[in-house]
DNA sequence: TCTGGGGTCCTAGGACCC
DNA sequence: TCTGGGGTCCTAGGACCC
């Protein structure tokens, strides 16, 4: 493989080391790293508790995993389980963004997600040290001193192989720093065996990649792309990449979103059957998801009802659920999208009963200056500044609930209780 | 994994147009 | 009208990530 002539940058991918559980250690004047923390969301649909986030020492001694259960933590004094305060996160993480301003400019910064950010450093890295590494610990001890928080860096030539280092190394190692180069890519991609390590790669992919008798990396890299393109299509030609550390796309082109939309979702606390029931539910997501349209400015011209059936119906063979999409003139008007919404659930619900319902709008239109939209793609417009893309990505993350309606009054309504909360979960104060 | 929530991206097949 | 081929839009479904 020639690698001349591929992008040549220093990137470094940052990680919170478990940030909600940090972020709690570090308001209680608690060492991260020493302190056993568990934050669980107990909302009446998490049925029993949802585990979010467990600090390090949490996960070594209990072997608590996040995404666990309630069930699954043990009753033990010297575990602290504490409620998430998702307000308290997103400032951590506003602040933790303002400080990498510092390394690097706003247009080479790109949240990844309210823990992680990607910094193209290829411009800026040499102002700060001697070498990526270096620079790497300046950053993590200033996010150390002045926050109190554990950063993990990845450094690679490319994103891609950055967050591969992220992922593989820095995590397991004793500096929190990892790195892969091109030249280092058969020493530190390959030998990799468990391709679910592997960004990108899940369950479903990999096991579809053995059955072409792919079980490493190096196998990955050395197969035959043609193969795997016909396998997989696009995604074929972007495995083979992986395994070679390759990533072509800029931060310019990660950062615009092909089909921006906003959605909410929720699983029910119990089974619901009865058709007025579902129909209130719909009707506050669906108000919900168009108050955060409307927020934004956006009008939709694409609806999406997902419908997910008890287990007791899919259990017989029968289907799962359904998920149904469609085109409409664009518009944000509450009344009009849950109508649409509604219509849309009664041409497809055969009185399944019903435990899990979604909507999202997409196909997004700018509000304001119709003439705008139709010369503008939405993409340039969406907003740049690193700053905004923050705010933007923790908003996309959590969504923020707002509206009431007096049908919320109605039995088997969920909006009231819900009413308060950030991405699902707890808001709690900020600072209390 | 008997149900958390919010996202993004890709594919395939059908409809429709020129 | 027993016909080709390229392009776009639409929708359902699948996969993965944090």
């Amino acid at each position: 493989m020639n690698y001349a002539k591929e992008p040549h940058g220093v990137f470094f991918f940052i990680d919170n080391k478990s940030f909600y559980a940090s972020c709690e250690s570090v308001v209680r004047g608690l060492n991260p790293l020493k302190s056993i923390i568990v934050v669980m969301s107990e909302q009446a649909n998490t049925n029993g508790g949802l585990v979010l986030a467990t600090s390090p020492m949490a996960k070594k001694l209990y072997h608590i995993t996040n995404v666990s259960r309630q069930r699954d933590v043990p009753h033990r004094a010297d575990i602290l389980v504490v409620p998430p305060r998702m307000n308290l996160y997103i400032k951590m993480s506003l602040k933790i963004n303002q400080i990498y301003q510092e390394y690097a400019a706003a247009e080479d910064i790109l949240p990844y997600s309210i823990d992680e950010s990607l910094l193209d450093m290829t411009k800026s890295w040499r102002l700060f040290g001697d070498s990526p590494e270096a620079v790497a610990k300046i950053i993590q001890h200033r996010i150390r001193q002045e926050m109190g928080l554990y950063t993990t860096v990845g450094i690679g030539e490319n994103p891609v192989q950055a967050k591969l280092a992220l992922d593989l190394y820095a995590k397991h190692d004793d500096q929190l720093v990892g790195e892969i180069k091109y030249e280092t890519v058969p020493e530190t991609i390959w030998p990799i065996t468990n391709l679910t390590d592997v960004w990108s790669i899940g369950q479903r992919t990999a096991k579809r990649l053995k059955r072409l008798h792919i079980n490493t990396m190096a196998e990955l890299a050395h197969s035959n792309p043609y193969q795997l393109k016909a396998e997989f299509g696009i995604v074929g030609y972007q495995l083979f990449a992986l395994a070679w550390g390759i990533d072509r796309t800029s931060l310019a082109e990660k950062r615009s979103v092909k089909e921006p939309g906003f959605s909410n979702s929720q699983v029910l606390p119990r089974d619901y059957s009865k058709y007025a029931e579902i129909r209130v539910v719909i009707k506050e997501i669906g108000e919900q998801v168009a108050a955060r349209i409307r927020a934004h400015q956006w009008l939709t011209t694409k609806i999406s009802l997902g419908i997910g059936f008890s287990y007791a119906v899919a259990q017989q063979g029968e289907r799962s659920g359904f998920h149904c999409t469609k085109t409409i003139e664009a518009t944000n008007n509450s009344h009009e999208l849950v109508c649409e919404l509604l219509s849309l659930f009664d041409d497809y619900w055969n009185e399944e009963p019903v435990r899990n319902i979604a909507v999202s709008f997409s196909g997004l239109m700018h509000d304001s200056g119709e003439q705008l939209s139709l010369f503008q793609p939405v993409k340039q417009q969406l907003k740049q500044t690193a700053v905004d893309q923050v705010v933007d990505c923790i908003q996309t993350e959590f969504g923020i609930t707002s509206l009431v309606r007096a049908s919320s009054l109605l039995p088997g309504a969920t909006m009231i209780n819900r009413a308060s909360l950030v991405g699902g979960h707890n808001g709690g104060n900020a600072y209390d």
